[in-house]
DNA sequence: CGAGGCCTTGACCGCGGTCAATGCCCGTGG
DNA sequence: CCACGGGCATTGACCGCGGTCAAGGCCTCG
């Protein structure tokens, strides 16, 4: 079996990358004082069910999730790693309280940003709210890509591409999140890996 | 069995209407000088795969639906009706080759708008540039409820909540895409029709 | 009237879910 | 230091949802 590796998502990412590179020093410094570090446990929320999605996360170090229940059974949505941002995206967008929770897989050190200030900056600097559009249009580039995993491929097929695509994922997150992550059973899973 | 048919999505997309209505009618005519009116017929292709989507195209009469070609498959990832706008997203943002295709079902009129003059009305007018992010953030809702569909429901309760909030689609769109837009075999869906 | 598109129905079977038992690792307290 | 308990993962037994293959019905249109 063969899978391909790159995907649109990542090509688009690195533009995102490069457009930051480029932005001027007074722009970047605005974006700095819309956020600063916070430190949470493992296992601590950062954000739960039912408040509204105030401030974006940007993981600085360690893991989180996002994740809804759904009959009393918990569905991971979204798995975060370095420099991954984390938000409950209709919750944030409309202020509104939504149904995610984010939490803390390890200990994390994150880049809490306020969404209100970030607002007021968008409008002060017009590349901020370019560069908040890109990272929109990322996350639904991300989103197209998954559907299309879960629209076209068996539990075996997207297990294994998660595995090339992100290996880190298998040393540092529990099986149980990523059985959820992927749409199966732990039990499948365990199975999967065991026939290799 | 019960199903809830209010979603994120659609409580959004009304912001956007009203949103649009409050715009000055100079950026309306702004929003109109990027587009025309075009029809095609049944069948007709308004995007093919391999090419760049340079124009995106909002349905004023009939339907229409995106797909890809996975295995020689048919994959229908998107069913579009009045008001609906249909693009191939990765290939619009990144103006580069995509692998969709966006067919007419029936015939349909759309309103064509090109890419290149709407970056620029939207760099005069930042209310476009707002507007272009709303409808940037609806998509990303909506993906991330069909994809909350395929990660807890079943093929039965998808096509019943289809049934619920899209009954139209039922009257004009043959079951084959239905199958395909919900993940699911023409014949399964046939049987699931079959038992009430 | 025949051909082709579209849908239905039947037979079969494998993927993946559930339930339950067991194994393994590790932190905590006797 | 060992014993116990809890969290996490593995394994087995069972079975139903939904896929594939194949045949047949039913339109519409040339």
């Amino acid at each position: 079996m063969h899978y391909k590796v790159t995907s649109q998502a990542t090509t688009y990412a690195s533009k995102i990358n490069e457009y930051v590179n480029h932005l001027g020093i007074d722009v970047l410094s605005a974006l700095d004082n819309c956020a600063s570090i916070k430190v949470y446990k493992k296992g601590d929320f950062l954000l739960r069910q039912g408040r509204i999605c105030t401030h974006s996360f940007q993981i600085k170090r360690g893991f989180a999730r996002k994740f809804y229940l759904n009959n009393g059974k918990e569905i991971t949505t979204e798995l975060f790693f370095k420099d991954d941002i984390a938000i409950s995206l209709s919750s944030y967008i409309m202020q509104q309280p939504g149904k995610e929770f984010i939490q803390a897989i390890t200990d994390v050190e994150v880049s809490v940003m306020d969404y209100a200030s970030f607002q007021e900056a968008k409008k002060i600097y017009p590349d901020l709210a370019i560069l908040d559009g890109m990272i929109g249009d990322y996350y639904s580039i991300w989103l197209e890509e998954r559907l299309f995993q879960f629209h076209t491929m068996t539990a075996k097929e997207r297990y294994h591409l998660l595995l090339t695509t992100q290996p880190e994922i298998i040393q540092h997150i529990p099986l149980t999140h990523i059985a959820s992550y992927l749409g199966i059973s732990l039990e499948t899973l365990s199975r999967i890996r065991a026939r290799i």
